[in-house]
DNA sequence: CTTGCACCTATAGTTACTATAGCATGTATA
DNA sequence: TATACATGCTATAGTAACTATAGGTGCAAG
């Protein structure tokens, strides 16, 4: 099987999705591992790179910051985790997004009572501002 | 009715809960005006500026960000408005909270989606890597 | 007298990008 | 042949909302 095929940044932006500057930070902080180049400088990605580059992506869409991305990635680079090891991540991960929307409905939840307790009038004597002044 | 009290920042720190290096970050930003200064220098607040920071820091933790606070803040001291703006913002500021909520929610279905999809082995063989680089 | 405390200013660091300036090179067109 | 355009390059600054640090002043207690 001769070499894969070889993209540009430009390509590899539209291929992915992930614009051109985030693709270089995202090589700068070494998530991403320094590419090949053409004899002119312009960096050549393979489908290797691609794929890593998906997953990142994947990764941050489900809400994993970049170090947590950072350390998923070290753990399947190592190549030496078990299933176990992470499926108990993705859940550790699901209870930080889980805890967050607990805060966020809490605070749904004052902002509509306030909300309710306003008798809609055209005047400057304001519920909500009383409450959010006296809390 | 003498001239209210007058507390140091560390004072207005303690009495607000806000530490002191955002109070002098919200006065840098202009959400709180310059304070008196004693003749050392040292800012010296008085009530009002206390329920100012408090209000502030009410929207804070109801999510509001800064220029969001900015708003209301101007709208507050600008003295023309009615109850039903306050309540229309309120409103619309909750459906933006909700509108993380629902994002969330998704990210967390999909999270544990993948974890039960986990045949929870020792071996390297991962389902949720799988769907990780393959979506 | 010197140690400690509370305050001061100005500046840099954080996260995860995004945007800009200024440059090089290859191709398409006038 | 000249020039414009596209694509790439590096280095640096800007964003939000703080947080931390360095270096300095002045007062009071031991």
């Amino acid at each position: 099987m001769a070499t894969g095929k070889k993209y540009t940044i430009g390509k590899l932006s539209e291929l992915s999705g992930c614009v051109i500057q985030t693709i270089r930070y995202y090589e700068q902080i070494s998530l991403l591992p320094e590419p090949d180049r053409s004899p002119r400088g312009h960096r050549l990605y393979n489908n290797d790179l691609l794929a890593r580059l998906k997953f990142i992506l994947r990764l941050r869409q489900l809400g994993y910051n970049l170090e947590k991305t950072r350390d998923l990635l070290n753990i399947v680079d190592g190549g030496k985790y078990t299933c176990q090891q992470i499926k108990k991540k993705t859940l550790q991960h699901a209870q930080t997004i889980h805890d967050k929307i607990t805060d966020l409905k809490k605070i749904e939840t004052e902002l509509l009572k306030m909300a309710a307790q306003c008798n809609d009038d055209k005047g400057r004597d304001c519920s909500i501002l009383d409450s959010l002044f006296h809390t």
